[in-house]
Order: structure tokens, then sequence, then C-alpha cells
DNA sequence: TCAAATCATTGACAAATGTCCTGTGAAGGC
DNA sequence: GCCTTCACAGGACATTTGTCAATGATTTGA
């Protein structure tokens, strides 16, 4: 008997009881996209918290020069939406959409807060999402303060190896912070 | 009568009568430091995340190379530890030093864990605080991902204006990214 | 106070990366 | 099935950044 996603994503931090699950779950919305399919535009309010049941998300930017800078993907399992305009109910600076067809539950700010209030233990499990977050965001940095794109790039690979089959290279790129062209030499290289 | 630094900030997101914020207060140690002083090694558990009232912290790590990178500065107000080496009770792959005489407020895990536990209000704050901090590290990344070290250089002008009065450039670069030659020749352009 | 260490700047050159371009398959829409 | 787009590799060249070395100014400490 296979459990909800969510569930055990909670369950690796806090322990529920089937009743309280059920009390999690009528939280969320569960919201279908297709493939290609814009879910937060620039310029909007990010009414949602996505956990990806299925598929594959991502957030980025496209700067003034029309260069699209990829800040994060988002495949099973992940927790996924521009965290500023989300946290902070403002317009939305970056754009979330699907780069597959993709399931999602969706949690607006408002049940976020309403749960962490009746239930401190969703609480001490969103610190902790939170908290590893965090310390993946300082890797990543790390990263780029004392890697090479080269570097970067097998970093990335060994972080997310199922990624590579699922995105082309340009987005690895864009997410690397380097031209798909200096990527191409670098994977070029190895051979 | 001015308040107590950490209570205006805790305050910033809950409320607190004096004799909660003096249960609060009774969990963290005051530690002082001397300039140049290694208060975290590299390798060493980190047993303190560290609020600082007064001074000047940093959080490096120094790569195969010898060279040196600069993840974080900690000043006034500020929150400074190695986070996974700290909330994984891990040894800890960062440094974390002083630039000036600094005084904190320090707390162990076990403190913080207990606090958050007993009073839901401190979970809310490390909650909304751990929240803004990954927010701060998602503008730093999109700022790696679309912005040569110029641009960066000003972004952290604008940001803590304070900075620059107080750490070598060498260091500004090492945070941006950059070596200090490459910092320089930028800096020099501007005239 | 003087010597040593630190800090910033600059030049010459090398290496890495970006930009612009072409060509070739493969995949997707009608 | 055909046509359009997309994905990727690669070349030629420009720009940015790193590396190494030298210099002078400032700060630090004995």
């Amino acid at each position: 008997m296979s459990q909800h996603p969510l569930r055990i994503q909670i369950e690796e931090i806090v322990t529920l009881s089937d009743a309280e699950f059920d009390r999690v779950l009528a939280h969320f919305q569960e919201k279908t996209f297709k493939k290609h399919q814009i879910v937060l535009h620039q310029g909007d309010y990010a009414s949602f918290d996505f956990f990806v049941v299925k598929g594959l998300m991502r957030v980025s930017r496209v700067d003034p020069d029309g260069k699209e800078h990829i800040l994060q993907f988002g495949m099973e399992n992940w927790w996924i939406t521009d965290a500023e305009a989300f946290h902070r109910q403002t317009k939305s600076t970056l754009t979330v959409d699907c780069l597959e067809d993709t399931k999602t539950l969706s949690l607006t700010l408002e049940n976020k807060e309403k749960l962490s209030k009746e239930m401190p233990k969703m609480q001490t499990f969103f610190l902790k999402k939170t908290t590893n977050g965090y310390i993946a965001l300082q890797k990543r940095i790390l990263c780029f303060l004392s890697s090479n794109a080269n570097d970067r790039y097998h970093n990335l690979l060994s972080l997310y190896p199922g990624l590579m089959q699922r995105v082309p290279k340009a987005m690895i790129a864009s997410y690397l912070g380097v031209t798909r062209e200096t990527l191409s030499r670098l994977t070029k290289v190895e051979s």
C-alpha cells in the first residue's frame, strides 16, 4: 500500500496520524497544468506554493536584454514558487512554468499560515524544509564562488542525475549561469 | 528607554511580554571575541548560531587551491554560523571568524529547538527569519546568473552601504566571486 | 619609531567565456 | 507527411576575467 508522496515527505520530519494528514491535505488544492503552460506570470501575485506530485516545473526570469535565467527546477516532491512574491504577497518578478505536463498540490499563504498555527507539527515541518532549502542555496552560492562552469556542471550532474534526461542543455546552461555554447564546449572536452 | 536589539528583532515578527523575552534570553549565552579570532574552525562541530550584538563576523571557506571565498558577512543584528553544520550537527566545512571585536548572543541547536517547542511564537520567528534568509539567497543567486561583476558590486553597495567602510576591498571581491584585481579595475572605470 | 605586514593599484599576458554565425538532425504542429 | 521550429555542435573572433609580478601607501606591532 503506497503512501501519498506529500505524507511521505512530511513524515520524514514529523509523524502524522491518518486524521491529521487528511486535515493537512484539506488545505491544498489539486491543480494540473500542461507542458509549456505558464503558472505564474511576471507581475502577477503569487497565490500558491506548489508541491509537485508529477511532472517538472521551473522558476525563471528574463532580464532586460531578453536573456532567460533559470533560478530553480522543480521535479517530483519539490516545492516551487516565487518565494518572495508568495511570502510577501507582492507582485512576482519571476515566471513559473511547466516543462512537462504537471500535477501539483497547491497551497495558499493563508492556508500555510493556518496550518502552521493550528498544527505546530506542520510549522516544524515548514521550518525544517525552509532550513534545508537555505542550506542548499548556500551550497549553490559557494559553487558560484569557488567553481568554474565545468565544476558547477559536474556538481549539478551528481546532485540531480535525472535532470539531464528531462531538460534541454540550454536550460542547464541557464541554470549554471553560462551560455549554451560554453556548456557545449565543456561537455565536449570530456571525451 | 532603549530595548534589547534581539527583542526589537523578534518583535518585528511576534510580540513578547517582558517575562517572555526574559525566558527567551535565558536560552542564550553572551560570548565576546577579539578581532581576528576564529570562532568556528573548519572541521569542528558548529555548536552555536550567533546573533551579532556588536561587531563584524564572516563565514568563509578556503578551497583546495588555498583561495578564500566569503559566503557571508555578519554585522549587528545578523545571525551567523555554518548553517549546515549547525542544523545537521555535522563537522563544519566553513570557518567563522571576526573582522572586529565582536559581542554575540549564542544559541545552541538544543536551545533553539527547546525554544521552538515551548514557545510557538519563537518557532514562528525562526521560520520567518529563515524564509527571509532564503529569499535573500535566491536574490544573490539571481545576481550571479544575470549580472556581471560590476553590477554585482553596485548591487552590494546599495544593499549594505556601511560594509565598504568596514571591510577591505579584497574581501568584497571574495564575496562577489571575483579577484581583487578585477574589482579594482571595475571601481577604477567609475571616475 | 621603525620594520614588517597588509592593502590597493596597475601592467602584461593567458585563459575562460561570450557573441555571432552556420549547419545538421530531430521533434512537434497542422 | 510536410514544414516549421527546436536542439545541439562547432568555428571565428571579441570581451571579460584570472594570473603573475611590481610598486607604493597605509596600518600594525614590537
